[in-house]
DNA sequence: AAATATTATATTGTACACAATTTTATTGCG
DNA sequence: CGCAATAAAATTGTGTACAATATAATATTT
């Protein structure tokens, strides 16, 4: 039978800072996931269309850079977008290694729907809001962090 | 051609504090993958572990509740982590229904080389310590509201 | 005690994530 | 031009996550 709980062990799961990051993530993408199957999205699917509301069209290269993600993510996912109506793929005439991701009418229209999803979410939830953007530019700060160390190259 | 950048529009990418949530978990996790793969780990198997050297045996349920995930989840984890010999699982006598999971000898010895985890990955991260102890605090306590309003009903 | 409800885990099917590799297109260089 | 190097997506294979359902064991009710 095991049971350590010295206090000032790094490997205690209470002390890790990844540990609520992946628990928080999880957490979330179960909460959005009714909300967002009424729009016929996943999760990612909605990271995807806010960034494509925000500029469309889009290579996969700058999806993937807009939110941390590869081609081995985003071609079945896009695909899988295609097949809604939501998006169109089309190779770049003028580099036809890019692939242009754009809004279909039927992707711009589904805006009007998705504006309620933040309040939705929001509703019910106790915290102070000004707590929440604080957490937000932290997370933010971490993530530009990561992203920074990912870049380099890891070495041997 | 869409293009919007209304700066209370609450779909902006960087309103959002789902998606910093879910970056930095998910840079998180590539950043750990290296690491314990020397381990013969992912990172939810290192969850898992984490939670096991702090006590074992432990019922799915009981893990489950730890790491916020459910026996879909779970059971092929755990199957995979008792194939690699680092996990027994057997069906608890005083109730068929539960299974308890128990590190091995070689899942309890796993923890000198996991020892050096934490310090491996903290290694070249720009950072006050301080400010990764309040964010971590600032998470957990996210992580605990966002579970209690998932705990209720939902409705409909 | 038999029928019903509840609980714990397992199974099924869908959709991510990601490392590694492959394919196709462009760029650089002699 | 010819060809190696680079770049952008797609493909392959493994491992999560999770809703919905199934299975089996215990608890509750009548």
């Amino acid at each position: 039978m095991t049971d350590r709980q010295t206090p000032d062990d790094p490997l205690r799961l209470d002390r890790q800072i990844c540990f609520p990051l992946y628990a928080a993530s999880n957490l979330i993408n179960r909460l959005y996931r009714p909300v967002l199957s009424e729009l016929g999205l996943t999760y990612p699917q909605y990271l995807v269309m806010l960034a494509l509301w925000e500029q469309s069209p889009r290579t996969v290269g700058a999806l993937g850079e807009a939110l941390y993600l590869d081609s081995g993510t985003l071609t079945p996912l896009l695909k899988r977008m295609e097949q809604a109506g939501l998006v169109e793929r089309r190779r770049d005439p003028e580099d036809e290694r890019r692939v242009q991701i754009s809004l279909t009418e039927d992707g711009r229209a589904l805006r009007k729907q998705a504006e309620k999803v933040p309040e939705t979410l929001t509703q019910g939830f106790e915290g102070d809001p000004a707590d929440v953007d604080r957490l937000r530019e932290s997370v933010q700060g971490l993530v530009e962090a990561l992203a920074k160390h990912g870049k380099q190259d890891g070495g041997a």
